[in-house]
Formats: C-alpha cells, structure tokens, sequence
DNA sequence: TCGCTGTCAATTGTTGACAGTTAGCAACCT
DNA sequence: AGGTTGCTAACTGTCAACAATTGACAGCGA
C-alpha cells in the first residue's frame, strides 16, 4: 500500500471548504471590494450550491476577519475604517519584529540568498517604479521571514492580519515616499541579518514598518479610508 | 425613547449568537475539557436548537482555535501540543510588550491607581499562597495593560490567544518557580509604568512573559501536553 | 408639506429530512 | 489464529422549504 501520509490522501473536500477557498480568494484578489453586498442566494445559485455551505463560509470569513456580518440585514465585504488600519499596522509591526528576531539564528545560507534576489529585485523594480511588481515581491519578503521564525502560530496571525489589510496595503506602499527608500530599508535589515545581528534586525524592521504609518496620518492619505461607522457589528471576535 | 445608543437596543440575539456564546463560555471555563467530542445532535437537542445554528457556531470557534473540526470525523475542543503553546506564549509576549509600550504614555492615575491595587493584592496572595486567586488577578493585570493600548485589534488577538491558551495557562503559573516572582516582576513593570519609560516596562514585560516558556522545557512539565498528533486538520485559517 | 402607520417584497434565520461517509464489528476465508 | 471483507449504526454534509425580521414605500391624517 504504497500509502501517503494521514492528512487527507485524496482530494475530498467539503463544499463549505471549496466556498471558503472561492470567497478568500475573490477578497483577497480585490475582485470583491470591500462594502460590496454578499447576498446568500445570489451566492448559491451563482456556485451551484444550497446556501448551507455559503452560510458557513460567510461565517469562517466574518471571524477571520475578512467579511462583516451584521445580524438580519447581511454581509458586506470588511471595509476597514483609518483607526482600524492603524491598529493593525501597529501589530503588524509587533509581529514581524518578533519573527525576524526568530527567524535570524534559524536561516540557512540558501535562505539568504534567496533574500537578497528578493531585495535585489526590489531595488530594480524602485528604479523602474513599477510599484504593483515592487508590491509583490515585498509580500513575498516578508512572508518569508516571518515563515522563517519557525512559529506557525505567529505565522498564522500575520497572514490573517494581511489579508484583512488588504488592498490598502497596495495603496499605502504607494504612497510611502518612494520605493527606494523602502529598498534601502530591506537592504539594510538584510544586512544586520547577514551579521547575525536579530536585536538590530528587529529594530531595523519596526522602524521599516512604521514609516507608512506616519504617512497615512497626512492629509492626503485621508479618502482611501471610510468614515468611522458607528454601527458596526460582529467583525471578529 | 430613552433610546439605547444604535448597536442592537434590544435582546434581539440570533440563535447562533446564543450558542456560541454558551459553548464558547463552556470551554473558556474548563467545563469542555480538551479533546472532549462536541457531538452536533446531542448539542443540538441539548440546546433545543436544530443543528444549523450549531454547525455555524462551531464554525466561528473553529476559526477562532478553539474547537478542532476535522471533516466527516466531527469536532472536538482544541487541544494544543506542547510546541503550539510555546509558540503561542511568544506571541503573547510580542503582544504584550506593544501593548504596554502603547500604554504608558495614555495611563491615567487612576488606572495606574488600579494597577498598583492588583499588584498589591498579588503580593498579599502570593505569600498566601492562593495560586487560584492569584491567577484570577494576574490575569486581570494583564488584560487591563492591553486595553489601556487603545488598539483594539490588538486587544481583540490578545485575548483569543488567552483563550486558546486556556486551561494550560493557570497550570504553567503553578509550575512557575513561585508566585512570589511573579509578584515581583509585576512590581518592577509598575516602576518602569510609573516613571514613565515605556521602552523599559516593555523590555520587563517580555522578560515577565518569558519565564514560563523556560521552565514548560523543563521535564517535570512535560505530562501537561498531548503528543504531537501528526493527523490534525483545519484548526484555523 | 410633514410625519406617522400599515403593508409588501426581499433577505436572512431556522428547521427537519435525506444522502454520503466513517469507524467499528462480526462473519468469513486462508 | 490472523487477516480481510462486508455489514451496520452513528454521525456529519447538504438541501429545500418554512418562519421571522427588516427596510422601503405608499397612503393617510394633521
């Protein structure tokens, strides 16, 4: 019985799973903006399924964070308000602080070099402004750092927290004074990283995080937000 | 109408808010021990409800950790091996030492007032050697410094994290070389809070925080996890 | 004109029934 | 006896229908 591993061998998956997958991926991509309406039925025609399982998945989706479920009146897509966001950022900051202090005396040399094509990329792309590329590769620059601290739980939350940042990242990195002062800041991480140096490094990477902070509290960074809703219900926990 | 401020005026709870809230309740509360089955008709004809608003509840604890659903085998409380807590325990720690940061500089006295309060009283148990109570208020303590951070995203992930930590929390302060110690880091915190330094008082947070972690290596703690069960699916995003 | 009230359509909340899968057990074959 | 095969009972997954609530709007009265 040339048997794979316990963890389901073969492709069974639950419809409410294959709904969940289709929806976090329909945010996720911004094909669905946030506010947009998810109506049950509409849903489960258009997916060819009983509104059983589109009900289950709306309500992974709301505890994750990534829809917004108000009681008798329907779900929305998340749309965060400017507070929201900065709280987020801010934890953001915490968590990948902590994850590259881990993740520092864990890399192996591959994993470096891996690294430095990412920032070396980066640097290319700053030049060219090619912003939405740029965007990409410094997702996959932090994720793996943060995949690289070891530390599923960590690793877990900080791709919840993103996912509900969503397309405002997008926006936000675009404001940050210029792609290449953000280059710089990963070449400079990279380089307290490559001395073994995980205090520095986490500070480096606090200090990277917060710049867009300071930016979005200028005026001009005031329409990508919602007003704050005074009657939200039921967005996480 | 003396009229309630909008968010729901009145008892208008949906069923499936009810149900969570009571299962919910039931784990936080150590009455659903971990790894205890969750069985959908008996809970459901438990609860007089039929088995939709059940599946949805179980559903949002699924995603918030708390239960371990594993599909077409059924759903059980969520038990943590001994690696998931250490991991959990350091994001903890990362949390902890924001939120306290973000705290200092917005304390009023009277919070502060209330802090010393708390620490006193853990003095005073402490020496009493009541670790029940003591743990009752220490965490307490804790989850009035996140609060006081005015981030409520960050309050939000620090508590489902209590949460899932649960039960293995209460015995990891036992083990913990004393209460006494305890009482005195807490001290020193509210000095650092006191004068003012954020930095330092995050810096002892995360010392604070960091002494269970050594000691739950230490091999009379083993017994207090599971083994790592190679087959567990689906228990969060 | 303005405000209130009752009705209506649309949407969500809930239910009970049915179908498929799983784990355990017993009978069977070797 | 050991192992395999085929039932069986219990459970979860899914569905379609029913009930309840909401927001909007038309109609009425002041």
């Amino acid at each position: 019985m040339t048997a794979s591993p316990d963890p389901r061998p073969v492709r069974n998956l639950t419809l409410r799973e294959q709904v969940l997958a289709h929806l976090r991926e329909e945010i996720l991509s911004s094909r669905l903006e946030p506010g947009a309406e998810l109506n049950e039925v509409a849903l489960a025609t258009s997916l060819g399924v009983s509104r059983g399982p589109i009900r289950e998945a709306l309500g992974r989706l709301a505890a994750e964070g990534l829809v917004t479920v108000t009681p008798r009146r329907g779900t929305i897509v998340t749309k965060l308000t400017k507070q929201e966001f900065m709280d987020a950022y801010q934890v953001r900051e915490a968590l990948e602080s902590l994850a590259i202090r881990l993740a520092v005396p864990r890399l192996a040399d591959e994993d470096r070099a891996e690294l430095h094509r990412m920032s070396s990329e980066m640097r290319r792309l700053a030049q060219a402004d090619d912003s939405s590329a740029f965007f990409e590769i410094n997702r996959r620059f932090h994720e793996k750092l943060v995949a690289a601290s070891g530390n599923l739980r960590l690793q877990a939350m900080h791709e919840q927290l993103l996912g509900q940042m969503g397309r405002l990242l997008r926006k936000s990195a675009e404001l940050r004074g210029g792609l290449g002062e953000s280059a710089t800041a990963h070449e400079a991480i990279l380089e307290a990283v490559d001395a073994g140096d995980a205090e520095r490094a986490a500070q480096l990477m606090a200090e990277h995080i917060e710049v867009p902070q300071r930016v979005l509290d200028s005026p001009e960074a005031q329409d990508l937000f919602e007003e704050p809703d005074a009657s939200e219900i039921e967005k996480a926990s």
